[in-house]
DNA sequence: ATGGTAGAAGGTCTA
């Protein structure tokens, strides 16, 4: 069963390439972040009509995941339980959803940037990596396999970056957040990538600026954390460049990981 | 120190 997340940076923008890639990726389950786009405003029918099903949880302007799976979802829950430390609570970011899919609880992750650094978009980076672990935790009791898929928006350590110097003023390398994402994997959960990749340097994102791309400037970022029970059944695990070297790609590139049946 | 690019919008904000 091969899963991927990928941050396509607006869903309006990336949506011939998405389906171009889609078609020959030959993925099962692949989650979305950023698509930017309200619910009612996500062009469904593109997806549907190449055999996906589909459930988003998008907002305006702004965010949103959305989940693509080639057999029906169960059990679809949107948003990150507990509100606490959302700017607004009565409406909260678009961030997170999950579904089960073929006996895999499966969620989509758009982690907050939090930068500037230090501010209140650091602490509220903060306060959802708190959350999350929350529910990273409760996931755990169900003892089945979790796949916890996407933009963490952290860059584990230092081999995980082009040039650690000149990001160390930034959200993505601060102990705190580091420090969060070292308390997931101390809870039980493997990084898939890290884990196939132990040494290598294996980037997600490079920004459109400056030539990052074929420069190789990049960074990772985009995570698929793995329960013990998925992590049992963890065969591979992938970064596809291919997709950030077309024309009007997205800043980030697909990352998979495949567990065996 | 600044600006460089991109997306959703049709304001600037976010990254």
């Amino acid at each position: 069963m091969k899963i991927a997340t990928f941050n396509i940076n607006g869903i309006k923008a990336r949506l011939p390439r998405l389906l171009e890639w889609l078609e020959t990726c030959g993925m099962d389950v692949v989650c979305l972040q950023e698509i930017k786009s309200v619910d009612d405003a996500f062009p469904r029918a593109a997806f549907e009509d190449a055999g996906w099903h589909l459930e988003t949880h998008g907002m305006k302007a702004f965010n949103g995941v959305a989940i693509l799976s080639r057999t029906p979802m169960t059990d679809v829950h949107r948003g990150l339980p507990g509100t606490a430390g959302e700017p607004d609570p009565d409406n909260p970011q678009a961030r997170y959803m999950e579904a089960t899919i073929e006996g895999v609880r499966i969620a989509s992750i758009y982690l907050p940037n939090g930068n500037p650094q230090p501010g209140p978009k650091f602490d509220y980076k903060l306060g959802w990596m708190e959350r999350l672990y929350a529910r990273a935790d409760e996931l755990l009791a169900r003892e089945m396999p979790v796949v916890l898929a996407g933009d963490y928006n952290v860059i584990p350590e230092d081999i995980d970056c082009y040039s650690p110097g000149q990001w160390a003023d930034d959200a993505l390398t601060q102990p705190g957040p580091r420090s969060w994402l070292n308390a997931y994997i101390g809870l039980g959960y493997t990084d898939a990538v890290r884990q196939i990749h132990p040494s290598g340097a294996h980037y997600t994102y490079w920004d459109y600026q400056r030539g990052a791309w074929p420069k190789d400037h990049g960074i990772r970022i985009d995570h698929l954390l793995l329960s013990p029970e998925a992590a049992d059944r963890l065969t591979d695990a992938q970064i596809d460049r291919m997709p950030r070297g077309k024309e009007k790609s997205s800043d980030h590139t697909p990352v998979w990981v495949d567990l065996a049946a």
